[in-house]
DNA sequence: ACAAAAGTGTTAACTTTACACCCATGT
DNA sequence: ACATGGGTGTAAAGTTAACACTTTTGT
């Protein structure tokens, strides 16, 4: 046991969000500005204050460097490695949030940052130890998105069935038969036909669907 | 935003280590001999140095606290409420670990310590926020024992289908056909007969099993 | 008329459920 | 011989998997 330890640490919020635009599914990440790794992208967060809650924190970060209200997260892991942040003992707890694509376009207008949303299959460099911590954020997304209230979060309305076909495929990591999975889902229940085409695309045009108001909560595969 | 507030915290770690004891699911707790809270029970933990790591304050709990070493543990839940702890702000960070009843029982030997393995359906008023800290560890103990390698840290050798049978019913929460599990579980190649039968107990003897070396990760239900 | 993507139905294989009687042991 | 809990088989229902052609639109 060591004597000159202090029990005292510091503590950071990290939001990996993840969204799903034309059936990608991608994460939001920011340009670091200042040194060390200026110019690397990195997740959103912040330090905790010892007078706040994680959700308060979480709810500042949304407001002031992602641009969004109200949006539920679910926390994952926290990292606890000693050299995650050179010379500073920095634990990072990683929370997963999920927002429609609609809502991002219509909200999001930080003027003042520098963010992108990714590929999931081409994330950068990051800063820190944050691609270690956006593979793991990845990998837990996998078990929100096979609830059918996450999916609903992705996709409240107007969505096609292939889109929601080409998010299970990439979480799930293998293709599925088209004719097999609509029937699957359909039978849910937890979707209705908004009587809209998706338009403008090549091909024949597809039926848009939403979310029905009430649905039961379900986990597909 | 706040100006004097600090961004230094003091962090513990928990831990929800759990057994089963001829079928019944139970968790580990001590006694609190000081207090606040004297006489409460409540989960073993320590505060986290800023010069360890999360896994080294865990492996010293489990040695100086609990009296085991090399359990596993996986990553719950960290719970941050500014009044968890009265008049501190103290994050907890709560790991769950698996222990077969027979190494309990062989290397469990810390004299000075009160300690007992409680029935989860029986838990008692426990210190501080420690109540609702165990509950959300043993939602959590189904998601971990629906794989067949954490039953497996549960069972390693002689336990009967019952045992295993009751384990699933305590978790899901309702009862299962014997006929059915008996032919699931054995179809699933992960145990072999040890050739011993479960004698002393009324009735006919069981016969005993024991996981197969090289068993294949897989979630039952 | 061709390219592109949407939409659709049937059958076989597999999995899950429901259900009742006999067996081995101790008292 | 009775009480206790272990061990077993079969059929029906439900779910999943495999598979190919037609439709709608834009060019």
């Amino acid at each position: 046991m060591k004597d000159k330890s202090s029990y005292y640490n510091v503590i950071e919020t990290l939001i990996s969000l993840f969204t799903v635009d034309k059936g990608v599914i991608k994460i939001f990440l920011l340009r670091k500005k200042l040194d060390p790794y200026k110019g690397y992208w990195m997740l959103p967060g912040s330090i905790l204050r010892e007078d706040e809650t994680l959700e308060e924190n979480i709810k500042e970060v949304f407001e002031t460097k992602i641009g969004l209200e109200d949006i539920e997260v679910k926390q994952s892991h926290l990292f606890g490695d000693l050299d995650r942040i050179v010379n500073n003992r920095v634990l990072a707890i990683n929370y997963i949030g999920l927002v429609d694509f609609v809502t991002v376009d219509l909200k999001q207008d930080i003027e003042e940052i520098e963010y992108q949303w990714f590929n999931i299959n081409q994330i950068p460099k990051a800063a820190f130890d944050h691609n270690n911590i956006i593979l793991n954020a990845i990998s837990d997304l996998k078990d929100v998105l096979v609830n059918s209230n996450s999916l609903k979060k992705l996709f409240p309305s107007d969505f096609t069935l292939r889109e929601i076909q080409d998010v299970y495929e990439q979480i799930l990591g293998y293709e599925l038969d088209r004719r097999n999975f609509r029937k699957k889902f359909i039978s849910l229940d937890l979707i209705e036909p908004t009587g809209m085409m998706n338009d403008g695309y090549s091909g024949r045009p597809a039926k848009l669907y939403r979310f029905k108001d009430k649905i039961k909560e379900r986990d597909l595969f």
